[in-house]
Order: structure tokens, then C-alpha cells, then sequence
DNA sequence: CTGAAAGCGCTAACAA
DNA sequence: TTGTTAGCGCTTTCAG
């Protein structure tokens, strides 16, 4: 009488309670609340349950009724599918996926595909709170979250949002150790390469004009930390060339190495701004038969395991603590009202990349 | 009168629909019919609904009633977290999340710690159906998504369970073809890596009786390809020694490596049933000074990226693809009822740490 | 230890 | 084009 044939309708908490002569009370005791029933009246619920195949309660009622999803959204810049081939990324989701384990709360992955500028699958998630990570200032997913009246964390960016938790690490500092790093090798031909700047696909030089105005305080800061040490060692960084790549991946980097080598042959350092960039790099130098770190230093930022396992120096930072951090601000938030702003120190890691500044004359680069 | 004070009540579909003096319908269509209703009063619901702070259809109360949770569950073996640091996992992840995202729908990662034997994280999840991602045969977990009354599909392993699509690669094929690469390189003995063939943890040498007894159908199948490919070039398996791990990572297979050579100092090839435990194997060789390939030929299987960063010779399956599929199989299932088993093609990939079998006498393997 | 009553917030016929 | 009527399946005081 409810529906068509095929449609098998599974048994309910309440059809469950009516086949038992029970109330239904009874038979959701039965799964919540063992302790509020005897042991054999349990017993008899859910045996008649698995004759029944009546599934216990129903996840989605029970969370309209109890008002908690049990899960926690994340909203991630870009694709979805591409915080999978980030490394850094694995790394944060690793560390929340940890703390969700162990509060006993699920993960929902919200997509949003870029192109699908469809705000509607953040009003459609179901979960009590989010982490929102490194996404751009204007972000319209995050401006939609900003909306739900749940709890929200952010990671890395955007900072300074008014009542939202954020965990960041220090991004300038990092840099800047490395920058000392490099010029107390005797760096002085310093170039960059850099992640994307703005929302709008830009692969090429970056003025320091555009690296100021960018909406990613991350790449900002990171420039910015470089910056200020080769200021410090009197580089006017005027003249540092700044390459930046709007896809982050080996491949952008390489690309970024090779165009940056060209317009700039005289550069003994390449500084990036992320260890896949700085992978890249080397693997361009490898290519092009530039010894590294002879006849070129590389270094990276991050501190991702297969840097680790190429010897890059780079800067390390902790990318699953912050994830599990990112997770626990949400997560165990009592009733606090004031948002809280965790920033993870960072650390230079000197690796086998790195070597005192080519002696030698301009060397032709190139093969 | 309802609640404490710090508790802001946000507005409700209703409540918003009373304060226009409209009928909860329209205000429900504002939202999700927008055609059935004059622009002039879908903008007035809206405006209506920022001012008081209403943040759209609550949806959790919208998937109990359409019965759409609009999300898939993933289960995975390990602890959740381990997921991140396996490439393979992510590869899947990534087509998965891909596939998801292109059908708009979330993908819930389901939280099962391993020593939390707790299935009710299974029973939480509101979602309309779940992808299990390589899990043991005996899974309780597994078991759990099988009693809710939601389509699943699985990859990998367990096979054979009735009523479920399944996603898997030609394991056995893939490896046998690699097998006859490397008895066709003149290699004889040769030693084996494997991933875990049991729930407990067991790390060493692993014998025929328990190769064939493991709850894991896809190490069997990899090793059982290795046999076959032995066999036809008349190697005898009984003497081919097969170090096993626990634990899947690059140090796990450096150990490995170093366990076999150890015992087997003889071996010119070390076949991994993983990229993983092949890049550690790489990582010992290098570190003990072993030529690679001239001393000692690695190989693998998966076809990571990194694994093609290094030349490793290996077995690539599709696994973004693996997962891609496992979405579409789960999300385009129109109404149709027999389960559907689709297995992907696995290709040898032939790199730079394969290579003719040591001529010479036996090395002194170590330093 | 068990039951009755009262919704959680929403959508989907069907009428008006 | 808008409103009325019925629940979706469950939990939770509060009495018995």
C-alpha cells in the first residue's frame, strides 16, 4: 500500500516496538541506554531486530532529534580531489582525521569543484562544525560557512576573520631563517619561485607589487620572511625575481625553475615557497645537468616526507599537528566564546640542497 | 522561556515563514523551487531571511525527509589517519573524491580506530551508501556496513561478497608480467617484500602455508603471480624467501630489505608487492652501498608518483581511476540489482632499478 | 523499568 | 502561485 513492489521498505524503531507490544522508548533504550531496561528485555529487542533486519535507528533522525551530526565539514580550496596529490594537504588531513578519530566524529569532505561555483553543498552538509583550510580571502564555500551557525576553524587562511578560530604556523619566520641561511652561504643572486598569488591564473614573474597585494597571506608572509633577511644582508630585493605558478605540483616547478634560469642565469639559489615547487626544481636541475648544490642551491618549505627523503633543506613545519590542532579547537571548544589563534613555530632544516654560493664566473646554464 | 540565555536560537524555516504571515511551503520553495514562486516574493523571503539570521533549510531536517543524506561513507582498513600517508590510498581517495564531487555529493570519512572496536561510528553515519576501501576479510566494520540498508561497493578486498560491486585490478597478471621481466633479466634468486597477510602483527619471513592462508586476497594474488611467473621459468618458490611487515611504510621496507639480504645474501632481485616497501628497500640499498641495479635489482607495484620519480621498475594499476569507479559504480547504479564487478588493467613499467642479474660471484652484501 | 506525549525542521502531495 | 495536511524516524522529559 506504501509504494511500489521493489521498494523495500526497512522495518522503523516504531514498527519494531508495535511488532514487540513494546513502546517505542523501550526499543531505543535498547540501543542507547542499556542500562535503562533488563538485560533480557534488551536481549528480546534486538534479537527481534536482527529478524526483522531493522537496522537500528536511523543516523539521520537521530541526529535531527539530538541535534549533532557527529561529523565535521572541511572545505578545502580547490578541488576536492586535489588535496590528495598535495602532500602538505595529506599531511593536515592526516592530523584532523586523527583528532575526529578519537572524538569519535566522522570527516565530511565538501565538495567543491572550483568551476561549480555552487555554494549549495555547504548548506547541504550535515555536521556540527568546520575546518576550513587555506582557502582565499574572498572565497565564496567560506563565506557560505561563515553563514551556517556552526563553529568554524580555519587553517592558515584567511587570517584575521572575526570570530573564527585559526591555526597558522610561523610562515615568516621560517623563511627568514632560511633567507640568513642563504646569505650567510654567500648568497646574493637569490630567485623565487612562488604558488599562485591571486585567483586568477597567472604563471610568469611577480613584481613585489603583486606579491603585496596578493589574497594568499601564506605566500605573502613566506616572500615577505625572505624578504627581510636578504634586506638584512643588504640584497635589494628589487632586484630578486619572483616566479609564481598558478598550478602547484613537481611539474610547475620544474617549469618555474627553467624559466626563471633563463631570463636570470647568474642566480646561485633558488628559494621556493613549497617543497613540491622546490621537487621540481631539482628535478629540472637534474635534467638540465645543473649540479646541485654546486653549481645551484634549491630549498623548499614544508618539511614534506619525500623532501625529507631527497635531503632538501627547506623549512619544516608541523603540518599534522596543525591538522590535529585545527581538529581539537573544534572539537573541544567547552562553551568558549572568545576565539582562539594557534600559531605552530617552524624549523629550518639544513639538507644536502643547500652550499656555499658558486665561486666561479657565470657559468653558461645549460647543456 | 526554551533554553539558557548563551544559547541563540537561530531562526527556522517556520519561524521565518510566521514572520511573513506566508505558509512554511513558500519559504521552502524559495529555497529549492525558485520557479514556483514570483520572483518579487522569493527576493522578499530571502531578504527576510538575512535579516533575521536565517542560515537556509537546516540539513539534517531536509535529508530525514527526503530520505537523501547526500553524502557516501568511506571505510577504511587502518585508522583513518594512516590513509594519508599511503599514496596508493590517496591516489584512490583522489578519484573517489573526484567522482564524488562531480556527482555533488560529500564523501563522510568514517571514524574507525582500530583498537576502538566500535562499530556504532558505522551505524552514525548518515549517508546513502558506502565505498570499503581494502579492508580484511573479517572486518567487523565491514560487517556493520553490510547490515545498514544502503548500496555498497568495495574495493579491492574482500572479494566475493554477495551482493556488492566490486572494484579491483589485475594484481596477478601484473605481477606475473613482472616476474618473467625479471627471470628474462637471468635473475633465479629472488627475494620477496609483502605487505601484511594476516590481522596480527607478524614481522619476518613469511612461508608458502601462510602466503596462502592470508586474509588478504590482493597480497595472495600479487605473490601468487610472482610464483607463476618462477614457475614457468622453472624457479623453485619453496626456496624463494618472503619477508613480510606489518606496518606499511618506506622504513618498514628498508627493515625488510635488510632482514632478506641479511639471511639471503645471495639474491640479485628484491621484488616488494608495493612501491612503499620498494622505495625502502632503495633507501637500504643506498645506505649500505648497494648498487642498484647492478648489485641488486628493487621492483614494485603500484606505480606511485614517486616511485616513477626514481625510476622504479614496477606495476602501475590505474588507482585514481580505481576510485573513480568505485564512485560511479556506487552513484550511477540506476535501479539495477545484480552486483557488478569491474576489474582495471595493470601495466609493467619498466625503470631504472631493474637490470641484468650479477654476473659475478656472490658480493659481500654490507660494508 | 516502561509508556505517553511532544516535537526536532523540513518537504511533498494535493487543494485552493 | 500559494497554503494545508501529513508525516520522515527518532529521542526525551515526565509520569506511572
Amino acid at each position: 500500500m506504501t509504494g511500489s513492489p521493489h521498494v523495500r521498505r526497512p522495518a522503523t524503531l516504531a514498527s519494531l516496538a508495535a511488532e514487540l507490544g513494546v513502546s517505542r522508548t523501550t526499543v531505543s533504550n535498547a540501543y542507547n541506554r542499556p542500562d535503562q531496561l533488563s538485560a533480557p528485555l534488551r536481549e528480546k529487542v534486538l534479537e527481534a531486530a536482527r529478524r526483522l533486519g531493522y537496522p537500528g535507528p536511523d543516523p539521520v533522525a537521530r541526529s535531527l532529534r539530538t541535534r549533532r551530526a557527529g561529523a565535521v565539514g572541511l572545505l578545502l580550496t580547490e578541488a576536492l580531489s586535489y588535496a590528495f596529490r598535495d602532500p602538505v594537504a595529506t599531511g593536515f588531513l592526516e592530523g584532523l582525521a586523527l583528532a575526529c578519530e578519537q572524538a569519535g566524529q566522522g570527516l565530511l569532505l565538501v565538495p567543491v569543484s572550483p568551476e561549480h561555483a555552487d555554494v549549495a553543498a555547504v548548506h547541504q552538509a550535515g555536521v556540527d562544525g568546520f575546518v576550513v583550510y587555506s582557502v582565499s580571502e574572498d572565497d565564496p564555500h567560506f563565506r557560505a560557512v561563515l553563514e551556517r551557525p556552526v563553529p568554524t576553524v580555519v587553517c592558515d587562511q584567511p587570517v584575521g576573520v572575526e570570530g573564527v578560530d585559526r591555526v597558522g604556523v610561523a610562515d615568516r619566520e621560517g623563511m627568514r631563517a632560511l633567507g640568513a641561511h642563504l646569505t650567510a652561504l654567500g648568497h646574493r643572486k637569490i630567485g623565487v619561485l612562488c604558488m599562485r598569488l591571486g585567483p586568477q591564473r597567472h604563471d610568469g614573474p611577480a613584481d613585489p607589487a603583486r606579491q603585496e597585494r596578493t589574497s594568499y597571506p601564506v605566500q605573502r608572509e613566506r616572500i615577505g620572511g625572505l624578504r627581510d633577511a636578504l634586506t638584512d644582508a643588504g640584497v635589494d630585493w628589487a632586484g630578486v625575481p619572483v616566479v609564481e605558478r598558478f598550478e602547484h605540483s613537481p611539474e610547475a616547478g620544474a617549469s618555474a625553475a627553467r624559466e626563471l634560469l633563463a631570463s636570470h642565469p647568474d642566480v646561485t639559489a633558488l628559494a621556493c615557497t613549497s617543497d613540491v615547487l622546490a621537487i621540481g626544481a631539482l628535478q629540472h636541475a637534474a635534467e638540465a645537468g645543473i649540479a646541485v648544490p654546486e653549481r645551484l642551491t634549491v630549498t623548499g618549505f614544508d618539511g614534506v616526507p619525500e623532501a625529507e627523503r631527497v635531503g632538501l633543506t627547506t623549512v619544516r613545519q608541523p603540518v599534522r599537528r596543525k591538522g590535529q590542532v585545527a581538529g581539537e579547537l573544534l572539537l573541544q571548544r567547552g562553551d568558549r566564546n572568545k576565539p582562539k589563534q594557534v600559531v605552530l613555530p617552524t624549523e629550518l632544516v639544513v639538507g644536502s640542497t643547500s652550499g656555499p654560493a658558486t665561486q666561479t664566473e657565470k657559468f653558461f646554464s645549460g647543456w
